[in-house]
DNA sequence: AATGAATGAGGTTTCATTCAT
DNA sequence: CATGAATGAAACCTCATTCAT
């Protein structure tokens, strides 16, 4: 078995397999489909893999680790809490869009998830709310928003994630609108002027 | 097959359905495994569903119907705008609580449903949706909302979708918090007195 | 699964793959040449047995079990010491040659037994072992053969059990002749007029 | 492929590749497993053989070589029928017991082998076979045992064989009891001063 | 309504073998 | 001599579904 995790080779695979299995489904893709979209034939996946399930966990590990990438890129040029808080959404957004496929696939199949496997990739996700938190908590420090029992940042973690149910790339709404909006209401603000003024 | 599709016994069996496609997912609930909590035989299940399939629209459609049922009742009693924004997000997770399985499974297992019955359980989301776009109408129409574009609406009920994920009943918050901290945000306030306040 | 273990059926089928087991070897006969062989599909056989490996187990099992039973009956009939000793060595050379199949897979397939299988087998092994032991014993006892670590009874029982590789019922030797010259050995004769006296 | 078929490397292969399949069968053993026992390669090992058959035949062929070799030189300063006789049965203990595992593999695996090895081999046996038959034939004509048609020789060389089942080196018993006992019984004889006189 | 043996297609995985490097 | 990715056939087993009883 192939064990260089991070060559070129294998992240396409797994590219491959996010959009098998954001598409269809991990239990309903079966071994061969992904195998004929890879260009190979189906033994030759566990060279790669030893697993269908070390498949599953490819993919959603790539998500996450990308996000983390891009989040903490966002936070490394933003100054204020603010500020802050926005770059997080809007990084949050854009790693939902750009690795749209790993991250609906983490929502529905974590339960196929190894014991093992959920457990390594609760620490990557822990990680990653973690920084939520903490920019949330210097928003607080700044008075921005009075309290917070995590229960907000709940929510609005929550409306993020479920953007991925419904929102498309190509329709009228930026991402940007889509992150404004979630900070206004994080905030408590009113959105006056809010989303697509001109239409 | 029983074609008495409200009876008692099937109710009960579609229940149990719902609680293994819940824990176990739709794909990997076998029918053996569903009758065999069912208390029966597994070519006994063909008497009462032409289709694993059907099981699975059975489930999605008595949670979709209670939903429907609990926010109309909700909605009968609240008069004011506010009131009734509050009155339906609570009723939103008071089904996402009752029937908690049957939403998990429709979340979770909507690519499952074969293209006739997810056409049919499309029109009842969307007249469940029309209840809510019609109330936060009514809340812009009161100014309490200066405009939506269905974003904030949106967004908002996908935090509450979300809830399914984290969200445990026997944890300190309760559903009134939730709900309340849901219309703050809808609604641009900074949510003051928030959460457990007696706690 | 059919859990009824003795039935007629089951037997048929256990029979089959014993001829299979015995002439291909358990490693090389599919479970699919089984289900031919049986005049069934391959997922049939599931119905019956749990595993190939239950399918192993059940054959030599049954070799055993009747093993038992033949020397039980042929010594229920022997009254002296040395009759009682014959009487034993013949039955053991008629369940080689009337469950040849079973018993030859015994010997060659003991290892691809579960644990737990050959944990089971091995109680059958040494009751059976033991019979032989007390036999022998009483040929001692009679001064029939002066004595006894095991080390004859070992030879001799290897003697018999190798007979299946080497030995064809349809050839000129009768079993009887066999077990006369055993028998001869083990008292320690000449066996002065042996077999075969007009070939 | 690597032609000089007595290198020492390739017999350094060989025995490993017999501890493999006498320890796990030839069908279990797979190639990686006999490649990673040798410290090379799966791919690798086609250069030493063409096969994996042909492992499985120089296997037994180096087993049977030794057996032979070991006999002609026993025999060679062995002078009377019956110290023939002993040094043959000792000769034969002596290869079982160095060569445990080629010989084991031989029983066992017999069928696994191609039809052409096994005429090969076959062949080897026959050539064994015929010493025994020439050193009986001389214990007759000497008057030790008054006739044999093949049959006494039969029995006593399975019950040496089936020593591989149950003989353990590190036990109470020595290789020349063994030799001796088989001799008494082959001569028919009561062996009173037998087994383990010291202990 | 219920049973449970039987089906048969299809699932994941293994494995001996090849071949370009 | 050695590698190791790739092959592709075939292995065991599962499972939704049917049907005679």
């Amino acid at each position: 078995m192939n064990k260089n995790k991070n060559s070129k080779r294998r992240q396409e695979l797994v590219a491959i397999a996010a959009r098998l299995f954001c598409d269809q489904g991990y239990e309903t893709t079966t071994v061969r489909t992904l195998a004929a979209e890879m260009g190979i034939q189906s033994g030759s996946l566990f060279h790669h893999f030893k697993d269908k399930q070390e498949i599953l966990f490819a993919v959603i590990e790539s998500g996450m680790l990308h996000a983390m990438e891009i989040a903490r890129q966002a936070l490394y040029e933003a100054k204020t809490p603010e500020a802050r808080l926005y770059a997080l959404a809007q990084a949050h957004l854009s790693t939902l869009l750009q690795d749209r496929d790993a991250h609906v696939v983490a929502i529905y199949e974590w339960r196929s998830l190894s014991d093992l496997s959920r457990a390594h990739l609760v620490e990557l996700r822990d990680a990653y709310e973690s920084i939520w938190r903490e920019v949330i908590y210097e928003c607080q420090q700044a008075g921005l928003v009075p309290d917070d029992q995590g229960l907000r940042r709940r929510l609005a973690l929550g409306a993020l994630n479920w953007t991925v149910q419904w929102y498309r790339p190509d329709g009228p709404l930026r991402p940007e609108d889509l992150a404004q909006t979630l900070v206004d209401m994080l905030l408590g603000r009113t959105a006056v002027a809010a989303v697509l003024p001109s239409a």
